[in-house]
DNA sequence: AATTGTAATGACAGCGCTGTCAGATACAAT
DNA sequence: ATTGTATCTGACAGCGCTGTCATTACAATT
């Protein structure tokens, strides 16, 4: 308490060792105090506190990281849409967000690192960043959790890591994924109850593991419904507009065209609904038009989408504070259910 | 050496001894190796980085940072487009690429930091997370580099920080721009060189400084190339695609339409020619359409787009250069030249 | 009042590196 | 051989914190 005289200005940062003065307790109950470590007594904390507060102190993160042999540090790993002008930007806001929450809640920094899956150097980039900052834990993101060569070279770093995928055939691994094929089947089914009898379903790209399943999902909904699956009521596409509107020009060229079209993601369903204007069919009067993901895009379109909102946020969340240690998860994968974002796309059945 | 006779599999993390052991020199001379100092002889030198490349030695971080009282970290903060779905993620993507390129270059790491600027949040947000994390070093990118409220609040962390900005008011402030006005003016020239006599511009959002320039560059082109300037020729739009077709909507509908609109930015841009197509204008044939900032809209749109490169990842590069202390920066502001992006949406004007 | 158990606190070493400064070595010029 | 000078190298302290373990305080029990 001798020297803090001196005006806040001028006085050099605050160290443990300052705040353990003024409060007159050792660095380590300080410490306690800083980490919300247990045993700590009431009216100890108030003081330590006190002391914080008055001298600004802010934990030197460099010497809490030589000593606890932790970084503190978490890497968020993935593709960046940016570099490829998708629209699914706020896919990755939600990630980071989910991701810094769990951070924020116990002094974590979130280091995240947008790439290009394409890149041949992706690897070495990610094992250089991993082995330089140790963080405590990676989380990867689709697509790239999905790709082997990409997983096993984050795995080689020994560094514990987290997939935001549906799915991990090792149980020494863990990933955080949506109930994609239930929620699937339940959109089936909502579009079903409005009197559709020829809901048709258009994939997305094969790289998307996710997307398959949503595919089944449409299956299991048909079924549940008592309605018949026909090839004839699915076409391909690759998660673009461009091939959404490919395929919803195919579909509805048909004779008994399908009166509902459920997309495997919002662009393509977009796609539909651009098809579907400039044919002159009106949506969702005479077509209901049903997407997945609940990109921003979704909002934006007239008449905005009908979709599933994938918890994305909490997917990330839940792998950080995994990794972090917050929070436990059963080996394999852990499922954070969808939800039904019913909008304006879709509607009763025409007669 | 003794120990280090262990599988590398099984063996622990190696230190910045193992290295001098094996390499049979001090520790402090590792050092110098690792951080390219001088005053190191060639065979000294070969032998520590074998010992470096044999152990695959990784420097600590942590304590590298506590010991050298820096933290290797540069802050990159922007307002992050994905958070309201703006196309212009590339931006995002140069600006980080710049950055990066100067960090990997004298080993630091890069935190970028997405921010929302309309959330009243964001000052505590960044000076919190400044005063966490302590970096070497934030670079503020447009158009929080403008907003005086937060950049006072970086100021007041006392951290060094540089604006990637137009301007300066101040001579103890650092920044880096474009020469958006010269380059304005420069497109402004080469328009009217293709014939053109009526150039309008349509302007962007008030709060963009840069922007602001680009319109006094218009004007200079157009005294330049002796053509007279005419308010009849303005139209303001706010950045977005949408005020970017109203704008165009309003200069095209006057008798003695503009053959030729020019931008302040790309999405404008963009907006008049979905705006042209509309109205049944060819572009470039009765219409030359030019933008700004060559976003990853103008090469997808058809046609593509004439516009100005802005060098954003050289600016970034610079700045964060000049903040780690690789290079010396003239105080005040420090240009970095734009290009003229000839594509598809301009030609000769109509007869 | 003595004993025991548990909660609260502190002393101290040491994390892996860099900065400082003193000392060793090399090489040129006497 | 000697000195001077520039170049190279190493010993050592210490950055600010956490982990370990010993110690103390206090309540509960006998």
């Amino acid at each position: 308490m001798e020297k803090r005289t001196e005006t806040k200005l001028t006085m050099a940062k605050a160290t443990i060792d300052d705040v353990a003065d003024l409060a007159g307790v050792s660095i380590k109950t300080v410490s306690r105090v800083v980490n919300h470590e247990p045993n700590v007594r009431e009216s100890t904390r108030q003081k330590v506190e006190t002391a914080i507060a008055r001298l600004n102190y802010k934990p030197n993160i460099s010497a809490r990281n030589l000593a606890s042999h932790r970084s503190h540090l978490i890497v968020l790993v993935y593709d960046d849409p940016g570099a490829y002008d998708t629209p699914s930007a706020g896919f990755v806001i939600r990630m980071q967000q989910g991701a810094l929450q769990a951070c924020r809640a116990s002094n974590c920094e979130l280091l995240i690192h947008p790439c290009n899956y394409r890149d041949r150097r992706v690897k070495s980039e990610l094992t250089g960043l991993i082995e330089r900052t140790r963080p405590d834990g990676v989380v990867i993101a689709a697509p790239l959790s999905n790709m082997s060569s990409i997983v096993n070279a984050i795995s080689a770093t020994k560094v514990p890591f987290i997939r935001l995928s549906p799915g991990t055939k090792s149980l020494n691994e863990f990933s955080v994924g949506t109930n994609d094929r239930a929620i699937a089947a339940e959109m089936t089914r909502y579009l079903a109850s409005l009197g559709h009898k020829r809901i048709a379903f258009i994939t997305g790209h094969s790289k998307h593991k996710a997307v398959a399943n949503r595919l089944r999902g449409y299956k299991d909904g048909l079924q549940q419904a008592g309605l018949a699956f026909s090839e004839w009521l699915v076409a391909n596409g690759d998660n673009s507009i461009r091939s959404g509107e490919t395929a919803a020009a195919e579909l509805l060229s048909r004779d008994r065209a399908p009166t509902a079209i459920f997309a495997a993601n919002d662009d393509m369903a977009a796609g539909v609904i651009r098809i579907a204007n400039r044919l002159g069919i009106s949506v969702p009067g005479q077509l209901s038009v049903a997407g997945f993901d609940d990109s921003a895009l979704a909002r934006q379109i007239y008449p905005a989408l009908t979709t599933v909102r994938q918890p994305l946020s909490e997917m990330a969340e839940k792998a950080a504070a995994a990794l972090i240690g917050e929070r436990q998860l059963e080996p394999g994968i852990t499922v954070v259910e969808g939800e039904l974002k019913i909008r304006e796309s879709t509607g009763a059945a025409p007669n």
